[in-house]
DNA sequence: TATTGTTATACTCTATAACTATA
DNA sequence: TATAGTTATAGAGTATAACAATA
């Protein structure tokens, strides 16, 4: 008894392209009523622990620089992020989070939790982290090859 | 010693959308010497075992059926496929492999098994095999949430 | 000369609306 | 009335090219 969709699901990277497509619309359904998307919060999390140029923010989240501009002006209108000139170098913008920035951070944190909580409910706290560190070697494989 | 990117990866959900990106693009660049996108493939391996309508294949891929049109009209235009009424009803069209869209098919499906085999080159077949069941049954979790 | 941030622009992908034909 | 396929169109998302300021 073999449904077509069977054909596609025995392939592991269809499995988990399909995964992360599932995953990434339940984060953003989850982060709509915060006024965010995800691509901001990943934003506001490498800021939050670092002083990031915008250039450095679109190498650490894999997108172009002229992507990125438009990304920290939403956070800048938002009032969650402030650009300040780099005195080192008068190129660049340090883009760093405001308090308002830092508390939608945390109340996207628990959003995503909650999304992670949903997603991964089939699973065991084990097995859960078990799914983590092989997709992670597995992620770490493909970028080392590049 | 924390990278900024550290921050991101702690999240399984994040880890998981990266990998299904990198696990795309890794097979889109495989199948585009052969003149195919991975939705073709999908196209190809639905209708290899069921006959099934357009819009059949759009609800097995996920496409809206607008979109099916396009990739059923690349797939007859090289020769992959063919497009006739079904009998029974015809507002249907009955989409079917050619002898040369089941060669396609199996190259195809060569070149996404090498694929794999590179991008989970740095798990064993016993850390893969789980990697598929985790995943699988995740995607399902959240296929009967919707 | 090269890099950072910016803008304008173009391209890709996909869905929505409206149509024809069939049920 | 509803469904299958089609077309035209529009929207979202992203990248490429060109520019100003700075290194």
């Amino acid at each position: 008894m073999t449904s077509p969709a069977d054909q596609l699901a025995s392939r592991t990277g269809y499995v988990l392209i399909k995964l992360g497509e599932e995953a990434l619309a339940a984060a953003e359904r989850a982060l709509a009523p915060l006024g965010l998307r995800a691509k901001h919060v990943n934003v506001l999390t490498l800021i939050e622990t670092h002083r990031l140029s915008q250039q450095q923010l679109s190498t650490g989240t894999g997108l172009d620089r002229t992507t990125m501009v438009g990304l920290v002006d939403d956070l800048e209108a938002a009032g969650y992020a402030t650009r300040e000139r780099d005195p080192d170098d008068r190129r660049r913008y340090v883009v760093s989070p405001t308090p308002a920035g830092l508390t939608a951070l945390r109340a996207a944190a628990q959003a995503l939790d909650e999304v992670e909580a949903a997603v991964f409910s089939g699973l065991t706290v084990a097995e859960r982290r078990t799914l983590h560190r092989l997709a992670t070697r597995a992620l770490d494989a493909t970028r080392q090859r590049g």
